[in-house]
DNA sequence: TGCTATGTTCAGAATGTTCTGAACATGAGG
DNA sequence: CCTCATGTTCAGAACATTCTGAACATAGCA
């Protein structure tokens, strides 16, 4: 993979990222740091990798580090580096954050409607308890799924030393399916 | 309350879902049949009570119908009245869509790479783990939801007749709290 | 203290999006 | 067949977003 396959890949990521809501250069910017190497890159790098503006880069690194998908490192010189979140796409796809905003004014409707059994409320009742379902439900999921990554990574590291040999790679990577 | 209230709540929906990606009209249309009475309305009852034209809502509702939140139901003479579905906000909040495009982006990216052990892999393969057993669980989790709400309708129905006395409110509707 | 590499802010050009009015279909009832 | 209620499509006005270049800050090093 040369450079100018990655770039491409960044762009990609950020068309598909740009059809969830997001800017295209969030997106692109987002996608280099998950391909490129070294994964810690310096504003300027990510400027001439992209081809993005020095400006659009800043204000773009700024948005994804307080969405909390980036980290900023400190380099050797002056400036700093950004780092991509080990666990950035549980972040990015986890809808807690939206589910709350639309949980307070599902409520507002039930408030406004007065009567939660009168039938008129029934939409807005279920609709909220979905919400407080999911919203109940979805941090064990992902605090199962990173207990799990945990665990892997601790048996990859001993596969590293050499303590362990490594089995049929399919034992470790789940298949790529499920209910289509 | 009266219909202004209603009209405003719907509006207040409109501005919520814009926020999340949604155009405005969308999102009003939706929180105008979510909270209206009686549950269908036909288009010219839409526009009249959103105060949207006609052809916003002739469009805003074939997306709304495609997307699987409203359903279409022929009335008595001629025309059709719009009705919303009943887990339409499951639909709504499913990532499971976006997953399976981002998905598909991230293999994209570990082919690219070659070598899925490869250290620069790492970023890439674990986002996909992600999905993967996201995409595996999260249909388990609406289908557990769905199940309890099943039966909790089945009970109401039986409250209604009578047959069993309803106890505190609080046993049937979950509290609203989490993890804040 | 200057000098330079680095990062930020901001006004505006280029580009998209959203909504509407008006013209165009469609189909039930007289 | 004609009329009228209903629904759809589409060009364009109004509005918003996104990105950039250029000017402005900031901090290490001589």
């Amino acid at each position: 993979m040369d450079h100018e396959e990655a770039r491409a890949y960044a762009e990609d990521v950020g068309v598909v990222l740009a059809q969830m809501g997001t800017t295209p250069a969030f997106g692109t910017l987002l996608g280099w740091l998950l391909i490129c190497d070294p994964p810690r890159q310096t504003s300027t790098e990510l400027s001439e990798a992209t081809g993005l503006s020095k400006a659009s880069v800043s204000t773009g690194m700024r948005v994804l580090q307080q969405s909390g998908l980036v980290r900023r490192v400190p380099t050797a010189g002056r400036g700093h580096a950004y780092e991509i979140e080990a666990d950035a796409f549980a972040l990015a796809v986890d809808p807690t954050a939206k589910m709350r905003a639309f949980l307070d004014v599902v409520q507002r409707g039930l408030d406004l409607v007065g009567d939660e059994r009168a039938p008129r409320a029934r939409r807005l009742a279920r609709t909220r308890d979905f919400y407080v379902f999911m919203m109940a439900r979805l941090p064990e999921l992902m605090d199962e799924f990173r207990a799990a990554q945990d665990a892997r990574d601790a048996r990859d590291a001993l596969d590293a030393q050499g303590a362990r040999q490594p089995e049929d790679p399919r034992e470790a990577r789940p298949a790529l399916e499920g209910r289509t």
